[in-house]
DNA sequence: TGACGATATATCGATCTGATATATATAACA
DNA sequence: TGTTATATATATCAGATCGATATATCGTCA
């Protein structure tokens, strides 16, 4: 899956600056899809380009400028389009495009060669980490100030994706805390 | 994590070649950590250059050539290092490191531009797909010829990565065929 | 017989990451 | 009070990585 088609998919949700892109992936998308900057604004101003994408520039006093990027009806087009071709080489190939680099995992796997008290640590900060996730989108509350985040949030593709995650996560959860005792003394 | 580092550590479980070191990563290891050969090859030749690896050729008759790798006294050595370091920044920085592209799960968020069909034929094909994943992980019998995996399979290490896997991945399955019906007719 | 998949190494253009630069506001803190 | 850090926001770029392709042989399935 492209870029392209990824920022297009988050825009249909209503419109977002890139910064608020980079968000979304970074925060509730964490353990699902990431792009770095270097990929994100590109990507923006070759949609912009070719009129998939628009936007406002909303220069603000005292704070930095804003695009605000909207997605355009050939937009909206090009993503169903896209999604589509995707959705065909994913059925045809069974595992198509799944791209994992689990630092954590890994440093677990080779712990034969680091001291316990690493190991101990390594688990403790991870256990720290999904605690705060899992917080992170079980939270059904408002969010604060615009708050151009509901779209997102409520449809039955996100509410999916959040319990689906949720119920991972606390798996995961309970399986390092029953077991971690394998890994350390 | 290096790419080096990812296979030095591979290597610590008996000598490989490059073709098997990916196998391993496309294997078992899939939703954990992924590389391509224009990643392993030139890694290995950096790691023969620097002598923390060495390898003998196998000129089979009829079949093309093998390089097997062996990790050296001095590329264990780096290893401990690498990982120490590695652990240091991971516990330092929290979710350091954590890389993840799902496009099934990206193409599931986006399903409501996709048309009722596509979104079930995704999920069954997904399925099928978890499922084999979880034969294969799962699978504690003999592994047929020269069978030099045993070691990377029966280490504590890898047994509690194993357990943790399955119990994820057996739930995420359970949870899609309980709820698959929220993203389709 | 021809297509396909597995075994095996290797290269390379296109893409992506991670770091860095720039700029301002706010909150913490010593 | 000064300063350090974090958040908002865009942007670039060297270096790392991917995905495709090339090469070569063997077995199998139609």
């Amino acid at each position: 899956m492209q870029t392209d088609t990824i920022c297009l998919g988050l825009l249909m949700s209503g419109p977002k600056t890139g910064y608020a892109i980079k968000g979304i992936l970074s925060g509730p998308l964490n353990q699902i899809y990431n792009l770095s900057f270097g990929s994100i604004y590109p990507a923006l101003g070759k949609l912009t380009r070719e009129k998939l994408v628009t936007f406002k520039q909303q220069s603000q006093d005292k704070k930095p400028d804003r695009k605000i990027y909207s997605i355009t009806k050939k937009g909206i087009n090009h993503l169903k389009e896209a999604l589509l071709q995707d959705a065909g080489n994913y059925i045809r190939s069974g595992n198509y495009g799944d791209q994992i680099k689990s630092e954590y995992a890994m440093l677990l796997l080779f712990s034969e060669a680091l001291p316990d008290e690493t190991v101990k640590l390594i688990i403790d900060e991870r256990i720290l980490y999904i605690k705060q996730f899992l917080n992170l989108i079980t939270y059904e509350g408002p969010l604060s100030e615009e708050d151009n985040l509901q779209p997102l949030r409520k449809s039955p593709q996100a509410k999916f994706m959040r319990g689906l995650m949720s119920e991972v996560i606390q798996t995961a959860l309970d399986y390092i805390e029953k077991n971690r005792k394998k890994l350390h003394g």
